[in-house]
RNA sequence: CGGGGUAUAGCGCAGCUUGGUAGCGCGUGCGUCUGGGGGACGUGAGGUCGCAAGUUCGAAUCUUGCUACUCCGACCA
């Protein structure tokens, strides 16, 4: 390719609307253009990176023995009424009316639409194993579009999906994609850690999350820093305490604390350290068989934060969780939210393991502006229910039995969940076992966010300069920059004869034939990121040489003219 | 949805407080020079100041409403 026909595109400045390092470069090199909030065209070096993770998503899909399909983007609305997902799916599902003001969706995902193929193709155990997969864009209308491709509406991601007669045979294919997967990542030279997940709204029982490391990530993943443990905190488990709680020294106290509301300045203003308080989350509960709805309250030490994941899953508690309002807890305790405290509370209490190990703690004593010191479990409250509610910290002994936790950024690129039986269930999928009956399949299903990958690949290998993309997923395998060709005639052929080995050598080169200065060419090459520079210049012909530079190490050297096509045997 | 911010040329910004012919840098067209790290000089083009209404002789500037984008919290590949 010459730039001379190219879409280059390139930005000297960095637009204001992007925020991360790899949204800005995104842009500034040319690679996608943003049309709407979340949403984005690709641009020549843009959709060349893309379609190099396709491809290796695709061959190692193809490796673990998947078939690649293509599924309709548009669903008819009543396969996600089947389901059950129209209902519980939220406003992230773009609905839609056709012409006949009949209802569809926008495609987040296809559980629904593949478990109907599959009911309908398949009909005896004979068919099993299946794994089918797509690459295809889906669209989520999600809450807050941000950070470029990394979070945006329209996204392109390879979905995979296994159907089984039996659990043993899922995990069998399930170990088989982890496998896969984890050849992909490698291929792709990324640095990235398949960590242990929960399994969110898709369901299911099993779950690994992949997830590249960079601080710009928007989950954290918990490792211990001795084995190869590793988990998304959502479902990294706080361990109880191993020592006993001490006894009760204090006396209660009531003390007041005027305008004092966080926790923060609880503890501040009485001189205790933060890990000696506690803080009370009232949350609403599930509907009794009365039809009402309790609040439920929630004990943490002050130091710790809420895990929403591990306290929805505690069956008082309603799920989505839902914060009481002021109202809901001016009527229920009688104060305003910064005073509430676990003792002398007439609502179900769930407390913490490591907050009821506290002894002489500080809360509030729901009274506005007022706070207990030296209360105690048991000797001031009534008998308490203890959960794992929070996340897990750095220093916290890993769940694993072996070293403490470390907590690092991590951006998730791929996810696999056993899922059982739900969407098999629901849609009525089942082929006739060896007794000749009737049996519901089980399935596996296995995601990737290729554009999100390529968002990841720049946040973790960029310099001041601009990309330094991995050699699998380069726009370009190398550029050739020749210094004043417009007046220099050697120059012009030496540069025109190498672009024409290279071509018919099948390299993908980006001859730079712009009657540019150097100082443009370098900054845009290095921006775009093409691993090798070939520097043709008049200082080094005389010697029949080129200057061959490389942009990950950052090394020049020189090479002979008729050496340059050894660089790519 | 809640809370902040922004909207003026392709990009980055100033101008607005105190209403009076719309500016700067980069980019861009043309010309000359230059030619191994975003070069110099000359000369052009390019804007219904996000939209709508209002106040006023007069609005980018003041008022009201709307919209879009963006950042911080709950979703997920």
């Amino acid at each position: 390719m010459r730039t001379s026909q190219y879409l280059l595109s390139t930005l000297k400045e960095t637009p204001a609307s992007a925020e991360v390092i790899s949204h800005q470069l995104m842009l500034r090199a040319g690679l996608v253009r943003n049309l709407a909030s979340g949403l984005y065209t690709w641009l020549p070096t843009g959709l060349r990176v893309l379609k190099k993770v396709e491809n290796i998503v695709r061959e190692e899909m193809q490796r673990a023995g998947a078939n690649e399909i293509s599924m309709p983007m548009v669903q008819p609305a009543d396969l996600w009424e089947e389901s059950g997902r129209w209902d519980d799916y939220g406003p992230e599902l773009l609905r839609l009316n056709d012409r006949h003001k009949r209802p569809f969706v926008l495609g987040p995902t296809h559980e629904e639409v593949i478990t109907k193929l599959v009911a309908n193709e398949l009909s005896s155990y004979k068919q099993l194993p299946l794994s089918l997969f797509q690459i295809q864009t889906k669209f989520r209308d999600e809450i807050r579009p941000r950070f470029g491709v990394m979070r945006s509406r329209e996204f392109l991601m390879k979905d995979a999906y296994s159907f089984h007669l039996e659990k043993d045979c899922l995990e069998k294919t399930y170990q088989k994609m982890f496998d896969a997967y984890c050849r992909i990542f490698d291929r792709l030279g990324l640095n990235y850690r398949p960590v242990l997940a929960d399994t969110g709204s898709i369901g299911g029982d099993a779950s690994h999350e992949f997830h590249v490391l960079a601080d710009s990530g928007e989950d954290d993943i918990a490792f211990s820093d001795v084995s190869d443990f590793a988990a998304n905190v959502e479902k990294a488990e706080a361990l109880a305490p191993t020592r006993e709680r001490a006894e009760p020294k204090q006396a209660l106290a009531k003390i007041n604390t005027p305008n004092i509301k966080t926790i923060e300045d609880v503890a501040s203003f009485l001189n205790v350290d933060i890990d000696k308080t506690v803080k009370t989350l009232l949350v609403c509960g599930n509907e009794t068989e009365q039809g009402e709805q309790p609040l439920i309250a929630l004990v943490l030490r002050g130091d710790h934060q809420l895990n929403e994941v591990k306290a929805e899953s505690i069956a008082q508690v309603a799920s989505p969780i839902t914060f009481a309002t002021d109202e809901q807890i001016l009527e229920a305790v009688g104060c305003k939210a910064g005073s509430i405290g676990p003792i002398g509370m007439n609502i179900e209490i769930i407390v913490d393991r490591s907050a009821a190990q506290l002894s002489d703690f500080v809360c509030g004593a729901n009274e506005n502006d007022v706070h207990f010191t030296g209360a105690n479990w048991q000797r001031d409250s009534s008998t308490i229910e203890m959960a794992d509610l929070r996340n897990v910290v750095e220093g916290d002994p890993s769940p694993c039995g072996e070293g403490s936790i470390v907590i690092k950024r991590g951006i998730e690129v791929g996810h696999i969940f056993q899922l059982g039986s739900k969407y098999a269930e629901a849609l009525n999928c089942s082929v006739l076992n060896e007794g000749g009956k009737n049996q519901t399949l089980t399935m596996g299903c296995y995601g990737i966010g290729v554009s999100r990958i390529v968002a990841a690949a720049i946040e973790q290998n960029h310099d001041k300069f601009g990309i330094k993309w991995p050699k699998a997923i380069a726009p370009f395998q190398v550029a050739i920059v020749p210094m004043n060709m417009a007046k220099s005639a050697r120059v012009k052929e030496t540069a025109e004869s190498l672009y024409e080995q290279l071509n018919n050598a099948g390299i993908e080169v980006l001859f730079d034939d712009r009657k540019e200065r150097p100082g443009v060419m370098f900054a845009d090459h290095e921006l775009m990121g093409t691993p090798l520079l070939l520097i043709i210049g008049e200082r080094n012909l005389d010697a029949q040489q080129i200057e061959v530079k490389n942009r990950i190490s950052g090394e020049k050297s020189l090479l002979a003219i008729d050496e340059i096509m050894s660089l790519f045997e």
